[in-house]
DNA sequence: TTGCGATGTGAGAACGTTACCACATGTTCT
DNA sequence: AGAACATGTGGTAACGTTCTCACATCGCAA
């Protein structure tokens, strides 16, 4: 493995006969240069094979032109495709992507940031995995511009992207009523979050929704299932709630068998996830259960195989990859020195409709 | 937006009453130390919430401790696992990770190499787009070490890591033909290659297989294919073959449905990667196909989805997490000194039986 | 002619680290 | 006792850029 040094800006000067300032100058598109030297310099700086250190660059201009990214778990359909929204953006801007996971813990995001940051990245876009315990985050946005995703912390005034989750939710599970259900399952992660009993949770949505601060995108959209009952006068039944005690689809699809063990069993299920939906269709496979005929099925986040399969699966989309984008527009836009108040962006969700729900009853009675 | 001056080194020092030299000593952990200083730098350093800058570091030392990924594109299931396993091996030892999409065209990779290499990365790890054309590689590595993946690149002796995709391929189509299987389609996009036309590639591989140079996994696995027909006696029918022209689902399903339409058609469809599956699945879908009743199917590279539709989808998977972390491994040989001769790594594959694939005959005829 | 802005050039400082050297101490081995 | 060596410290030169000057020259209006 050979080793060449790679020429600097000295080198191209020394070369073509002028000083570094002015190499500099010609090479770096800043101040003035004659038609002359420019061309020396050039011819120079191809000759060598020239390439700008960016460190160099990045030191005495203070930035980088890179940006970092956060995210829970790079693998996950959710983040990849969020991930190639922003790089799209990114790349024709010149900027790089310096990507971390966080695995859902404070500690790997505090570690995340602490690398990012001395790095020295322009800006970080990041999926927080708690929204509550911030302070690194509030210490982060001192010096960094930063931009939310899919999630949003309280007491944390920084622009954000997402969907509203409640909204959507509540809309899928009136349909869901609308079509004849009443007993509707559903199947969520909500062991982390600001209520350790659900009731507790119920009782705060319909007494004080207001005082509900930043929660977790699973406790909205439950959020949106209990108000979709509300509305509709169908009583809340907890015991359909298959409430998973971790983020994993082993554990997902071991709660679902045991709430479709129930004598009394729900009619649909709405997972509030991509991981819920899989471990859900891994219990409904190993029941042997059919779609729609033994069991309905609506899932929040759309994956790329809903379509293919018989039945398609009916879901709520997510714009992921307009999510990113959305998202590294506005840091770049923070990065560029806009300074207005804090943006949360909401972007619209998509119905799609496959075929996987079972309509029980239609019109209204 | 506050932009806080971060502390330097220098700030340390002064409010610790020590030189710079001593400081850098101890938050950079060389050179010596006495423990009366150490206790005034640490205390300074925390009071003024210290944080190294990389950049100036890495200016003086020549080592980013960061590492490039060029990927075909970051959304898909490939390269998303592979890129958790690089980032599992790299976040412990403190490296960053830059990614870059090449959307699969030389010119995105040239421009990906172009920003990383200003960027100082210690290391690239690439998919190449191109098994030929690659004066822009062979550039590269002559400053900065390079890890293949999935692919090789003709006449560029560098550590490459992949599975035996001529291999894996022929045992997978010598199994359908001992089960019973005459007509056996394959689906693959083999548009782009050394060979325009199918037949004097298959000659090729009959008669002299050591001339053929690096090629595409695609084209290996259809060199699978060939010799497990050779092997077995069976005639080659290449009107089963559904050669997509670009690499899309849409273009697959299209191709596929075409094949499926002829009135000799396939008994079993054999894909060559995830997005071949995808738009076969979509094919399948719309013409009303049940698997394994009215065809069989055996997919090259394993997608979540296919354990837990029903029935289960046959395929040859790939160890994408374990390829990352080999060559994030091997990478991190290399930057560390290593210096021995390239390696070219393949990882064993793993045979998923699900039963798409339906018996038509067992025992040896 | 003088004044003045626009254009062009080079010397040298600056960015925040680590590398290198000189120069102290001790401590240990001949 | 003197040499040799490990330990500890500070000054200052790197690293490869851009930034800030000072200082030209030119054209043009007053």
């Amino acid at each position: 493995m050979v080793t060449k040094r790679q020429a600097t800006i000295a080198d191209v000067a020394r070369r073509a006969g002028v000083s570094t300032a002015t190499a500099g100058r010609v090479l770096g598109g800043y101040g003035y240069s004659s038609g002359e030297k420019r061309d020396l310099v050039l011819k120079a700086a191809e000759d060598l094979g020239y390439r700008p250190n960016q460190l160099a660059r990045s030191l005495i201009t203070g930035r980088t032109r890179t940006i970092g990214f956060v995210a829970g778990d790079i693998q996950s359909p959710f983040f990849a495709k969020i991930l190639r929204g922003v790089s799209d953006v990114l790349e024709p801007k010149g900027f790089g992507l310096l990507i971390t996971n966080s695995d859902e813990t404070v500690e790997g995001e505090m570690e995340s940031i602490r690398l990012l940051s001395e790095k020295q990245v322009d800006g970080v876009i990041l999926s927080p995995c708690d929204v509550e315990e911030a302070a690194h985050l509030r210490k982060l946005v001192q010096t960094t511009p930063m931009v939310l995703i899919d999630r949003q912390v309280a007491d944390l005034d920084v622009d954000s992207v997402g969907v509203d989750s409640v909204a959507a939710a509540e809309a899928c599970v009136r349909r869901l009523i609308a079509e004849g259900h009443r007993r509707i399952g559903m199947v969520a992660e909500l062991q982390f979050g600001p209520w350790t009993d659900i009731e507790s949770f119920v009782r705060m949505v319909r007494t004080n929704p207001d005082g509900i601060g930043a929660i977790y995108p699973s406790w909205q959209r439950f959020m949106g299932y209990v108000r979709a009952h509300d509305a509709c006068d169908l009583p809340l039944d907890l015991s359909l709630i298959a409430r998973v005690n971790s983020y994993s689809t082993e554990d997902t699809k071991a709660t679902v068998l045991r709430l479709l063990g129930h004598p009394d069993g729900p009619s649909v299920l709405f997972t509030a996830d991509g991981l819920m939906t899989e471990g859900t269709m891994m219990a409904i496979f190993e029941r042997g259960l059919r779609i729609p005929d033994d069991i309905s099925l609506v899932a929040f986040d759309d994956l790329d195989w809903m379509s293919f399969i018989g039945p398609g699966i009916d879901s709520i989309g997510q714009p992921r990859r307009k999510m990113g984008e959305a998202a590294a527009r506005m840091l770049i836009e923070r990065i560029g020195g806009f300074d207005g108040p804090p943006r949360r962006e909401k972007l619209p969700v998509r119905d799609n409709r496959r075929g996987s729900v079972c309509v029980l009853a239609t019109g209204r009675d």
